[in-house]
DNA sequence: ACTGGCTCCTGAGGGC
DNA sequence: TGCCCTCAGGAGCCAG
């Protein structure tokens, strides 16, 4: 799923309900995820209050009084706020009960997302620790891809999906990223120029606030925290639109074959 | 130090 | 209808 939009939305979507409320219990129905889930977690948690939801780049924090969820969606997860008592459906592995009559339930079916809990600063985390600044971040500027790019020959959209690079960005965003700034996905990055740089921050921060704004982007699996699909699917530009027309000049977008992964854009507007 | 390929897992969709 | 193949919002790990 999830990419940073879809996160944002689910952090800004669960705060209302879960901040200051204290975790009545954990039900951990599948520890079977991309790392096994601690089976001490129910006892750990339990008790502790829910001091904020935050979120560091496609992780969720949940701060607690003496430590930190730390919850990643992987391909296909989601979290919903339901009331006490909602039957379970497949592929929901996870109950975080509240004390409000409440459940945090965790949903997904491919078993790529993770749940970390740490008693350390969440920043020091193994999976926290090398990742690049966040895109709104004062320091993600032009400067900053056009340093990190000179003397990398992998593709740019390579560039933009590596987390120590870039953070936030996944298959979706990185082509309308890419679009936007009017840059085809496989040029090398080394050969960007700055202002090509300058373009594409301006592209990722353009892209990732109208998405956030959208409540993300929903193809499959992805539901917000009540449930309700993101419907920025309908304002993409070239993200499963090969065939059809430009948005902007009409061109059909094509598609490519770009490192396992598809790469769409628009070899008019693109260069 | 980089880079590309593989891997975990389930489900949907297309071709035959 | 059913079977087989490919592909899908991520990203850690490994060999070269």
């Amino acid at each position: 799923m999830p990419e940073l939009p879809e996160v944002e939305t689910t952090r800004r979507g669960i705060a209302p309900a879960v901040r200051g409320r204290r975790i009545a219990g954990l039900d951990l129905h599948e520890a079977r995820l991309r790392w096994p889930v601690d089976p001490s977690l129910p006892r750990r948690l339990a008790g502790q209050r829910i001091r904020a939801v935050e979120r560091r780049a496609k992780y969720l924090l949940l701060r607690l009084d003496r430590g930190t969820l730390i919850i990643h969606f992987g391909m296909s997860g989601s979290l919903r706020v339901l009331p006490a008592g909602t039957p379970r459906r497949p592929h929901d592995h996870i109950d975080l009960r509240l004390d409000n009559g409440r459940v945090l339930r965790f949903n997904d079916p491919r078993r790529f997302g993770s749940w970390h809990y740490t008693t350390a600063p969440p920043e020091q985390h193994p999976l926290l620790r090398a990742l690049a600044p966040e895109p709104f971040a004062p320091e993600f500027d032009g400067a900053y891809l056009y340093r990190i790019s000179r003397r990398r020959r992998v593709a740019v959209k390579q560039l933009l999906m590596n987390s120590r690079l870039v953070t936030g960005i996944g298959n979706i965003y990185a082509n309308e990223a890419l679009f936007r700034a009017r840059v085809l996905p496989w040029r090398p990055a080394q050969r960007l120029k700055l202002a090509e740089c300058a373009r594409l921050v301006r592209g990722i921060r353009a892209v990732l606030n109208l998405a956030i704004r959208s409540g993300g982007t929903t193809l499959r699996d992805y539901v917000g925290a009540d449930g309700r699909p993101g419907y920025f699917r309908q304002k993409l530009y070239v993200y499963e639109r090969d065939g059809r027309p430009c948005r902007v000049c009409g061109t059909p977008i094509r598609k490519r074959s770009q490192g396992q992964r598809s790469s769409y854009y628009c070899p008019t507007c693109q260069h």
